[in-house]
RNA sequence: GUGUCAGUAGCUCAGCUGGAUAGAGCAACGGCCUUCUAAGCCGUGGGUCGGGGGUUCGAAUCCCUUCUGGCACACCA
């Protein structure tokens, strides 16, 4: 289905066609001024000074050749504006036409595009803390909006699992349990198949290494040392490492699973290593790469630059590989095994000049086709209430368990005394409302904004929050339960007035398709936030202004019903491209 | 220092492909539960859109300049 502002702007880029005036001044918009009109054409005042004459005299030229009767009325206002208000039996019929619509009229990419998504980014051995939440819950939410918006999308976790965490856990392992067996250097049977450790063991081994190596310079040189072993292959630390590995993605599968964030694929950058040396040797065949302090760099400057950029380093000094080297040889291996038409990282946005450097080098190398769009998506900051990065109590990194938790226990707690609900169903309440409020409380900001985390505010739940929005469907599901001898299927709109918090809801659902469209687009999960808010609103708003259970007219009750079916349908759609889910009550 | 992002109500944020009176939420104040879930609804107060210039019929939005703050700037990821 066209959406609204499509079909509007076809007739009036007609009309100004018509008269002798660029088609493209027939542009219609939402009207900034809902008391006046519910979309508003401002191409005459724009064609005013190209065709000089008055915009007022353009707007009712225009005027005179346009016919949207069959939607609505346009009038001229000074100083040019042409201002268009729906009829109400129009509005209606557009919006029963949606609600049997697929997808409520909104038409997918005719075109599909392979998009892969890399937002995961975690370590092994080193828990999901903060940090980890807003690549996880922005990338999940794109990844699903693209997908909605009818692309194939392919989300890879990308793991850190080749780099100084697994050396600096092996060096702790080499000091606490020096006989293990993979320490052996002449041992050439099998590895036990037992991890010599749990997670529990790893969550604290990490964080005691890293605070290590700040101090001791041997255990930072050993833990650097068993870095370049393990790349280099030795077999005892190869060994060591798939058990770090297998141990510590149960566990961050589990954290994902708990925020509703998925993975494809659950590769890393041990998945790379096996295009390094080629992807190597070609660059410094063709000579785009060349030795530098020691290190293999890229220059990655070009022509109109504003400023000074470091090469790219594609080999270290030392000979190892570095998170650029990865980064690059998993951009090879992508091309190779899924040509991407699009790869999207969600990332933290202090990394903009490693992905910079990375994708221009991997423009100069050739590693993606030059019509591979490279999209970086960096986001914010989650910030404590004074500002910077936050933290515990005591200090430390928020654990991401913890967080979830501590929003959900306050959703449990309100639940408490509520005769209706079983402990169990309560659980499941608190889970769900817990996640819609930390989700929508972090998407409705812009991505790249760095945002304040109040846990005060988080668990307020009133206004404009994700609980809100949940409550609203719930309302309506509540209702609907009620009102199961209504099917809600309307063959045909009776000519009706329509209270204004009626036409206001109607207007709102319109806006679907467009949001959409945006929200893809800009990769803005924040206008779907936008969207949901504000339909719940109008349905609030109507909700309290009409009895819909007790309503006596039959039809109309039964157009009502159809109505709540819909906005339930578009505020579930936007809950799901958001990645949280409602619960039946609340 | 260079680059980059930001500065909008007391607080947290939308709005920024230029349009008519700058919007929400929280907080404050005042109403609304014998009627479909009050995690709700209705209303009131609250703004030099950091400052200054410019472009334009029209600027929170575009350009310049300036102040303040965040972040990044070759072998960590």
């Amino acid at each position: 289905m066209k959406s609204l502002a499509e079909i509007l702007t076809g007739k009036f880029s007609e009309a100004f066609e018509a008269c002798g005036y660029d088609a493209s001044l027939g542009q219609v918009q939402l009207s900034n001024r809902p008391d006046l009109c519910d979309f508003q054409c401002n191409g005459s005042m724009a064609g005013a000074k190209k065709y000089k004459k008055a915009p007022i005299m353009i707007a009712n030229e225009v005027l005179a050749k346009t016919d949207i009767s069959a939607y609505g009325k346009a009038e001229a206002i000074a100083p040019g504006f042409i201002n268009i208000k729906l009829s109400n039996s129009f509005l209606a019929a557009y919006v029963l036409e949606m609600s049997e619509s697929k997808d409520y009229g909104f038409e997918k990419a005719t075109k599909p595009l392979t998009i892969m998504m890399d937002y995961g980014g975690p370590n092994v051995a080193k828990p999901l803390h903060v940090g980890h939440l807003r690549p996880a819950i922005i990338g999940e939410s794109v990844k699903r909006i693209a997908r909605f918006a009818g692309h194939n999308v392919i989300s890879d976790v990308h793991l850190g699992d080749w780099g100084m965490p697994v050396g600096l856990v092996i060096a702790m392992l080499q000091e606490r349990k020096p006989d293990l067996i993979y320490f052996d250097d002449n041992y050439e049977g099998e590895y036990p198949e037992e991890a010599p450790f749990t997670v529990s063991d790893l969550e604290e081994m990490y964080p005691a290494a890293s605070a290590r190596k700040k101090t001791d310079e041997e255990f930072s040189q050993r833990a650097h040392d068993n870095t370049v072993k393990l790349q280099d292959g030795h077999r005892g630390f190869r060994a060591i490492w798939k058990h770090i590995f297998d141990v510590s993605v149960a566990d961050i599968k589990k954290n994902y699973e708990k925020l509703n964030v998925s993975f494809d694929l659950w590769k890393g950058e041990s998945n790379a290593q096996p295009y390094i040396e080629d992807m190597i040797n070609e660059m410094v065949a063709s000579g785009l790469a060349y030795e530098s302090e020691g290190a293999l760099v890229v220059d990655i400057r070009e022509e109109g630059d504003s400023k000074e950029f470091p090469p790219c380093i594609v080999r270290k000094s030392d000979g190892a590989s570095i998170y650029q080297t990865t980064d690059l040889a998993t951009l090879v291996e992508r091309e190779k095994l899924y040509h991407p038409d699009r790869v999207i990282y969600v990332v933290d946005k202090r990394q903009s000049l490693h992905f910079t450097q990375v994708f221009r080098t991997a423009r100069k190398a050739g590693i993606v086709r030059p019509e591979t769009e490279l999209l970086f998506l960096g986001n914010g900051t989650l910030n404590g209430k004074d500002g910077t990065p936050y933290k515990t109590r005591d200090g430390g990194v928020p654990r991401l368990e913890y967080l979830i938790r501590e929003i959900s226990d306050v959703v449990y707690e309100k639940l408490q005394g509520r005769a209706d609900i079983s402990e169990e169903e309560a659980k499941d309440i608190a889970r769900k409302v817990g996640l819609a409020a930390l989700k929508y409380g972090d998407l409705s900001n812009q991505l790249t904004k760095d945002y304040i985390f109040d846990m005060e505010r988080f668990t307020s739940f009133e206004g404009n929050t994700g609980p809100y929005v949940l409550y609203t469907m719930v309302r309506i599901k509540s209702i609907l339960a009620k009102c199961t001898d209504f099917d809600g299927v309307v063959k045909e709109i009776a000519e009706r007035e329509y209270t204004d918090s009626e036409r206001a809801l109607l207007l709102e659902i319109t806006k679907f398709s467009d949001m959409i469209k945006r929200a893809y687009e800009e990769s803005a999960p924040h206008k779907v936030c936008q969207f949901i808010y504000d339909l719940s609103n109008s349905f609030n708003a109507f909700y309290h202004e009409n009895k819909i259970i007790s309503e006596e007219d039959q039809n109309k009750k039964n157009e009502w019903i159809g109505l709540l079916k819909t906005v339930l349908g578009l505020l579930g759609i936007g809950i799901d491209l958001l990645g949280f889910e409602a619960p039946d009550r609340m």
